[in-house]
DNA sequence: ATTTATTATCGAAACGTTTCGAAACATATT
DNA sequence: AATATGTTTCGAAACGTTTCGATAATAAAT
């Protein structure tokens, strides 16, 4: 037997389709009794609506995009993953299904469009990582609720999900803090990059909030770069000066590990004489040695308040610009147990 | 403006809706004279049909549904993660999206059928590990395409994509037996356990085709699970019998790591007297010392297969029953790095 | 030149809903 | 009792395609 169409409901209860369509989207204006009865019908022949139909009726689609370029889901940190997974999780909860897909870092208007804004089969669209200009500029025309997550170009007034780093950056050093520790090295690589100016920011806010003056010798923030290579450097220069801290915040995990390098080149002990913490928390913070202690973001959750968001737009019909931070979570590993926890 | 509809192309190029239909869905029956006209109206124009709406016409989606049970999906190993980015990779690659969706473990008949099945809409279904009976009985009623994903069911005779246990664990031993040892043992947990037999099989084999033969002195295969502390106990096992094997193919990683953790405590040497290697390469091999070899399932490759496989399914309106095996790789780490190699 | 087979195009129905304005009904107001 | 007001139900159009049987145009066979 064929499945059943809103016809045969109506039919079962005696009403009009159109009745039975204000009851299955639970539109008031209706009696009880008709109501009840109708309910009874849709048990009766076990009817669900497709989805497909009503979509085309209601220019309604019940899917989100999912926007990230293909540089950026083939990384070895499987940070755009989870913050998929994250959303594809939260979608759910709310009767949405997440069409993924990626675009080429070298954006072509003609070619790289995604299948499903062409198709008009999305009604709202997430994106996450750098992406592309143009392409954002296309989806806002086609006034599509949009939110962009882990990243925020100002250029538009989309809303964002963004790591706070600056609360980040201000657990870490307040860990060391709460440590004992009063001489605390920043090691920041390039600080045009605005996530490590933000780093750098919530750092000066710990020490002042602890009435501890910054000390210049403790901060090396000049490089080109953030990579492994770059933290090695940064601490040798520290070194250099003969003032040592006693401990040291690296803006990312990479850093962390470059300056673990070169403290064990020089046989300094981590955490007994030199204390370290990083941010990112990737996994290669428990294969090194200590195990470094760093600022773990919530992937998940980015994802999941991104697609709580579009699921407001769609269903008040209003955009929504509002930038929301993400929260951090401080993970304290070897590299900063201060001794006395040993 | 509004988006062209197949009308204003059909106006636009002076020939029937129909027509343009044809040329859309590259049916043949279309004279180049017209095909042509209607080509540079459909640019013209810029348009792209919707998706929904073929899809009420020809009862078609372009989804394919994705369905793991809950806990597989929370998983700290990544597997089934894999996998579906593996299949939706792929499903793309032939312009299916893909729904993905949970069950519950204790699966309700009533409550937790995916929204998408009732819904009709998705072309085809792929599940991931052991997913409930009941559940894949009515995808079958359903008429859908099915394939499975490292779990199998005789009861039903579905397509799947399994692991080659047999192949993967003729891999180890035979690096094990290139690596000049002839002493090789094997720690198995519970035999009972399908994928286990299979890697037994494996092991048996590249042993006969060495013309080495089975001491049994140095199998364990009696034990109720396949964790870690079982890799212990056969290990302990094995010592008490005197006659010490110089290499220990373990079928999985959780128990070699045991058998490690036993070896340690008698201080012997890792890999120069004993040399070990796991099974299914877990994130935990490169942080126990010495790093773990293993034997690497490709979890984005299965989930392509599987993808590629429900794809012509759809395709050729076909079912398909076929077992297809994922192949697997040789990770060689420390632990069975033979001392002339270092 | 007429008939027959083949190919190209078309018109209209169908897919299964939602939506909108009108009709029917019920209740309150005069 | 008649009118106004509010609530519930309905019929029909609309959404944008595909599909199918019929017709028109062309080519092949007699």
């Amino acid at each position: 037997m064929k499945k059943p169409t809103i016809k045969d409901v109506a039919r079962l209860a005696q009403v009009s389709v159109s009745t039975v369509s204000l009851v299955i989207n639970e539109k008031t204006s209706v009696s009880e009794k008709t109501k009840t009865k109708i309910q009874i019908a849709i048990k009766e022949l076990n009817y669900y609506p497709r989805r497909i139909a009503r979509g085309l009726a209601s220019h309604t689609t019940g899917n989100i995009g999912f926007i990230l370029t293909d540089d950026h889901f083939s990384l070895v940190e499987p940070f755009y993953t989870k913050i998929f997974l994250g959303t594809e999780f939260e979608a759910r909860k709310h009767n949405y299904y997440i069409l993924l897909t990626t675009v080429p870092t070298k954006f072509d208007q003609k070619k790289s469009i995604p299948r499903f804004l062409l198709e008009k089969n999305v009604d709202a669209v997430i994106m996450a990582g750098r992406v592309p200009e143009r392409l954002i500029e296309i989806i806002i025309e086609m006034e599509l609720p949009v939110i962009l997550v882990d990243y925020y170009n100002r250029r538009f007034k989309t809303a964002a999900v963004l790591i706070d780093n600056i609360e980040g950056a201000y657990q870490a050093v307040n860990h060391l803090i709460h440590s004992k520790h009063k001489k605390i090295g920043f090691i920041g690589g390039d600080l045009k990059h605005p996530s490590i100016a933000d780093r750098y920011d919530g750092y000066k806010k710990a020490l002042m909030d602890n009435n501890i003056s910054l000390n210049k010798n403790f901060v090396v923030t000049h490089e080109l770069n953030t990579s492994i290579p770059t933290g090695y450097n940064a601490m040798h220069e520290i070194l250099k000066k003969g003032d040592w801290p006693t401990a040291i915040f690296a803006a990312n995990d990479a850093m962390a590990i470059g300056c673990m390098k070169r403290l064990k080149e020089e046989k300094i002990r981590i955490p007994e004489q030199v204390a370290i913490i990083g941010f990112d928390d990737i996994d290669a913070d428990i294969q090194i040695e200590p195990h470094l202690s760093s600022i773990r973001v919530k992937k998940e959750e980015m994802g999941a308040i991104a697609a709580k968001q579009v699921v407001t737009m769609i269903k008040n019909k209003k955009h929504i610009s509002e930038k929301i931070l993400a929260p951090t979570d401080l993970i304290v590993r070897a590299s900063t147990k201060s001794n006395s926890n040993l």
